[in-house]
DNA sequence: AGCACGCCGACT
DNA sequence: GTCGGCGTGCTC
């Protein structure tokens, strides 16, 4: 064995390239090992929680190393399938291991220090102290020991350190960094039998000695009958306390009493947060003859391709084959990853999940308290029930050890994409790199692919199996476009709504069918504008106008969030003509409640599922038929089944077909689609009225005819021509800065930069549609690679680049962001 | 990113 | 004089 010092390459929670030496103590040297977490300090005073990602002998040069303070697990926390993941991640996606880290771990695992200020009781002043002195220190002294926070807060001073920092020279208080955990398992109080009593002779004296205590008497009995005592073994079996008050009846005080007696004894026990009890589970369905096809070929797709794409039309009964696949890996003893977007993990596929997988599923949403995801990732990591992981994207950093199968449904989400903060990563691309470390298998499934994904099919390099018919027969919906410029020019338009919409909702109203709208914008109208002199409200840290939100009578920005009340006259020409422009969510909704005051409306959107419960309340609400039209954003689209619509109506196809992003062609298509498949159920055809000012729109007639090739062809011609992905690949670096002439100046030299190695291939800098958000000015330079370049020389020559910008003194404060693959 | 240090204007 | 603002540099 060396007996050479050992070091450790530690993946910390800061945003900085580089990982940090430090040297192992020899009395660590056996507990430090790869993917565990220690305890070291960083900088002058903090201490953080990091992860070890190698060891070595090579003592650094420039530099005196720090050691480990100590080790916080006793097993690895993060395998080695995952620190080749962070690689990876990090490496493609540009961003250093250190945001991967503080993405991958929930927060609860994640520990930072926090300086404790300890008031010393035997102090004695030597000499008088200031005024701030006494204040701060009296604060300290009433609450002993507390956080720089607290003082702060207490004292009113903007800044407490110094004084904070006198004190400590007069030995007044001290101070120590305190690691803090923050995960605390929960705890339950249980009520076992004392030691003493736990024999039948010792039990029959305590029956007697309590003949004077009925109440007492009773309870013991409940209890004894509780743990199966009564049929004669005396056991240490012990009994969730408020199970026990509630059976028996009794008083808190009862239990105490017996507590005293030491005839109970009273323990907390670790229980867990997630319900792991054994549940009934059901058998899969059988598969129909349509889906069993389809589940074969996706088996034989396995055979050659590591990625399979599952085209399957809207409610053509994927989950079923879903499930079958699922079962089939568990059954050898395999892992699987059930990613969804975030919108579409619902109660109505979960529940549906867990009925079949009981407790061998579990769950990983980003509106689970950090605890609980602290729990799946134990749970995981121990090899305890956890086989089937359902979740959002960020579940791809789960600890797997032995995945078999990735399923990514509704493959063409953008919601894949993250953006904020770094790692800006795409979670169905990570999932198929993640699959591929394991030698597991990758099930992309959508019924509208993306342009990227089918073309990957139609190269050979994915497995492709299509599933083209509706499940039980039903049939796929009708689509009718209705011109709004011609309704509008004939004077037919009820506000928003064309005649063809209202007749067709009325005839399914009064059938006691339900009817959705789609609109995609929230909030009341997009903007206001004085009638007088065409003033717009517009947000003050941001270049974009404000949205009405009638509920609030307020103004806000849908990009920080910054709102205003709503002003009653013009601040320009101060006329009180202020008028309303465009419509959102919840005009419509306003309007639908006027139109049809005997219906119940509801509004799904944003601002209405804020909380973990306001979304699925609101999906019960309609599955129950208490809601008869459902209005709402792209949310709406999003793996819902509902047996009841009949009609769905698109308010404004327009104004996604407009948007100005290579892609808005592809998501309109997307979500006109995904829209419609709500429609129609059972035994009945469904209608979806477009209402558009351009119903001969391409998009709108391949939507209309349910053509995705003829949609796909047409992007693919479109993509080669401009050179777009799936031809080429996309890196968009965005430069901001508070000062609009340093933002502009940076982005042109960067753009210079580029182009002496890239020439064409750089674009730009440009002025985005919003070109300030959060009182930062923002350019941007994209970047478009042929598909055969080396993404790994590109993105070196970039971050030279940027390396070299950065450190000019005129562009220290200018921000440059990497998005590889952008959304 | 934090955080400390150090230099400057604005007050008692 | 001190308080608190912000620019600058560093973190193994």
């Amino acid at each position: 064995m060396s007996t050479k010092p050992l070091f450790a390459d530690i993946i910390l929670p800061v945003p900085l390239p580089r990982l940090f030496t430090y040297e192992v103590p020899d009395d660590l040297v056996h507990l430090a090992t790869v993917g565990k977490r220690v305890a070291v300090p960083f900088g002058k005073k903090k201490m953080y929680s990091g992860v070890v990602c190698l060891l070595h002998h090579n003592k650094p040069e420039e530099y005196e190393t720090k050691p480990i303070v100590s080790v916080l697990d006793e097993e690895s926390l993060v395998n080695a399938y995952q620190l080749k993941f962070w690689n990876w991640l990090a490496d493609y996606y540009q961003c250093t291991l250190g945001e991967v880290y503080k993405a991958a771990l929930p927060s609860g695992l994640k520990m930072e220090s926090e300086t404790r200020i300890i008031y010393n009781t035997e102090f004695i002043a030597e000499s008088p102290l200031s005024d701030k002195e006494n204040k701060v220190l009296d604060i300290i002294a009433g609450k002993k020991v507390c956080s720089i926070n607290d003082v702060n807060q207490q004292s009113g001073l903007k800044n407490s350190l110094p004084i904070i920092k006198r004190l400590l020279e007069y030995n007044a208080v001290f101070v120590n960094e305190h690691l803090k955990e923050s995960y605390k398992a929960k705890t339950e109080k249980v009520i076992s039998l004392h030691p003493k009593c736990q024999s039948e002779d010792a039990l029959q004296l305590v029956f007697d000695k309590l003949s004077r205590a009925p109440k007492q008497q009773e309870l013991l009995m409940t209890f004894m009958s509780m743990v199966g005592g009564l049929t004669g073994a005396i056991t240490n079996e012990n009994v969730a306390k408020p199970e026990l008050l509630k059976k028996a009846n009794a008083s808190q005080a009862a239990i105490r009493e017996l507590c005293n007696k030491e005839i109970f004894l009273e323990q907390e026990r670790a229980i867990d947060r997630l319900d792991l009890n054994d549940k009934a589970v059901k058998q899969a369905n059988q598969l129909s003859e349509v889906q069993q096809t389809a589940y074969d070929e996706i088996k034989d797709g396995f055979q050659t391709h590591d990625v399979t794409l599952l085209h399957g039309v809207t409610s053509g009964g994927k989950t079923e084959i879903y499930i079958h696949l699922i079962e089939e890996q568990l059954m050898q003893g395999k892992q699987v990853l059930y990613l969804l977007p975030e919108i579409a993990l619902t109660t109505q596929i979960t529940s549906r999940l867990q009925k079949h997988f009981g407790n061998k599923m579990g769950i990983y949403h980003s509106k689970f308290a950090d605890a609980e995801r602290v729990e799946i990732w134990n749970n995981l990591l121990q090899q305890k029930n956890y086989q089937l992981i359902v979740g959002v994207r960020s579940s791809v950093f789960l600890p797997f050890s032995n995945l078999g199968l990735i399923i990514v449904d509704e493959e063409h989400e953008n919601t894949y994409k993250q953006f904020d903060p770094t790692p800006r990563y795409h979670a169905r691309d990570a999932a198929i790199v993640l699959a591929s470390l394991f030698g597991a298998k990758t099930l992309l499934g959508t019924a509208t692919p993306s342009i990227e994904s089918y073309f990957n099919a139609q190269q050979g390099k994915y497995a492709l199996v299509e599933l083209l018919q509706r499940f039980e027969g039903i049939k796929m919906p009708e689509i009718v476009a209705v011109d709004v410029r011609e309704a509008k020019r004939k004077k037919q338009m009820s506000s928003h709504f064309t005649p063809m919409l209202l007749e067709k909702m009325d005839e399914a109203l009064k059938n006691g069918e339900q009817v959705i709208l789609f609109q995609n914008r929230r909030g009341f109208s997009p903007f206001i504008e004085c009638g007088q002199c065409a003033w717009v409200a517009k947000c003050v840290n941001c270049d974009v106008s404000m949205t009405y939100h009638k509920h609030l009578n307020q103004l806000v920005c849908h990009y920080c969030n910054h709102s205003i009340q709503l002003p009653t006259v013009c601040p320009a020409c101060h006329s009180p003509a202020i008028e309303t422009r465009g419509f959102g969510t919840e005009k419509i909704e306003e309007e639908m409640s006027l139109l049809y005051p005997d219906h119940k409306v509801a509004r799904m959107d944003l601002d209405t599922t804020r909380s973990k419960s306001g979304y699925d309340k609101l999906i019960k609400k309609f599955e129950d038929g208490e809601v008869h039209i459902l209005i709402g954003t792209q949310m709406i689209s999003k793996g819902l089944d509902f047996d009841n619509v009949s009609v769905v109506g698109i308010l404004n196809a327009d104004n996604m077909l407009n948007y100005p992003d290579f892609r808005a062609f592809e998501r309109s298509y997307q979500l006109m689609t995904q829209v419609s498949g709500r429609a129609g159920r059972k035994n009945k055809q469904g209608l979806v009225v477009l209402q558009t000012s351009n119903p001969k729109h391409p998009v709108i007639m391949d939507v209309i005819n349910h053509n995705f090739l003829n949609h796909y062809n047409g992007q693919l011609e479109e993509r080669q021509l401009f050179k777009y992905p799936p031809y080429y690949r996309l890196i968009n670096i965005t430069i901001k800065h508070k000062e609009q002439p340093v933002a502009n100046r940076a982005a042109h030299l960067l753009a210079e930069q580029l182009r002496v190695v890239f020439g064409n291939r750089v674009l730009g800098p440009q002025a985005p549609v919003i070109n300030r958000i959060q009182n930062l000015y923002i350019k941007k330079i994209l970047i478009k690679m042929e598909k055969k370049a080396s993404p790994t020389k590109v993105k070196h020559l970039m971050r030279e680049a940027i390396f070299s910008l950065q450190a000019q003194q005129a562009f220290r404060y200018v921000t440059f962001q990497i998005d590889v693959d952008p959304a």
